[in-house]
DNA sequence: CAGAATCCTGTTAGATACTG
DNA sequence: CAGTATCTAACAGGATTCTG
């Protein structure tokens, strides 16, 4: 038990670090943003941000969801959004218990930028295939 | 219940990848843009290609500006970038050589989702600080 | 159902040294 | 300047097990 009263995966110092007055800079290795970006810029956290889009999710149902995603890593981010602010933890006391993740305000805010990001993936797959294609060809089999 | 209409039916064909019809979908497990996602969805990614979007820059001057990447990140992070067609390098014979790296136009039309993620976390860090600090506070110190 | 704890492994990133 | 190669430490993440 290494923990002293917080989870394993988040012992930084928040805020401490860097006191550039305004604004932050994310091209600074020492400011909290870089923290954020590293949170936010993350496949499973997009996921899980722009999953809840449409409203409240349980656990089981975002792990079924987003599929691929392990119930640690789903805890875990679910976690440290929820820590961030940008998500929302509601447990309902039934039998057996039921507990709902949906986006607070701030995280409503910065779903539109993340779900971008997912839909460009889906909208432009086929370009980047082919520039892969292409690379790999170029280097892989084209020596003279 | 809102489940968005997806070719949930869609038969997993081979072993091959996700060869979905359209359109892709980054809720799949073996579809390829989960592999595009979790390239683009990267803290070092976001700024590279963020800090491309005033034009072309050579590589130690990325690794300047960038600060607290290293080398071997950068280019690793530039070497997959172009290998998506995301990036383009252009090699200049001079003495010493001379390497610049530019957006390609399929590049351009992810930079602005891009940098509207470091953008969010530049404006919001305030806000996300102080989730922090009562997070840590009710999980930390407050068991009343 | 929702999650924590444990174990264990593959990937990664940082430092260092070398090349053209 | 613009990389590559190597080695190692750290960590992320999967699978499994257990709990309330």
């Amino acid at each position: 038990m290494v923990t002293s009263g917080k989870p394993q995966g988040a012992p930084e110092p928040a805020g401490e670090s860097c006191r550039l007055p305004w604004p932050f800079d994310v091209y600074e290795a020492q400011c909290p943003t870089r923290m954020v970006l590293d949170r936010i810029a993350d496949k499973w956290a997009v996921l899980i941000l722009d999953r809840l889009r449409d409203g409240p999710v349980r656990f089981n149902h975002l792990r079924r969801d987003i599929k691929g995603i392990s119930q640690k890593v789903l805890s875990q981010t679910l976690k440290k959004l929820e820590r961030d602010g940008l998500l929302s933890r509601a447990v309902f006391p039934t039998v057996p218990v039921t507990v709902e993740y949906a986006l607070t305000p701030l995280g409503r805010t910065l779903t539109d930028a993340v779900a971008a990001i997912a839909h460009w993936a889906e909208r432009n797959m086929d370009a980047v295939l082919a520039a892969q294609a292409a690379y790999d060809a170029r280097a892989g089999g084209d020596p003279g």
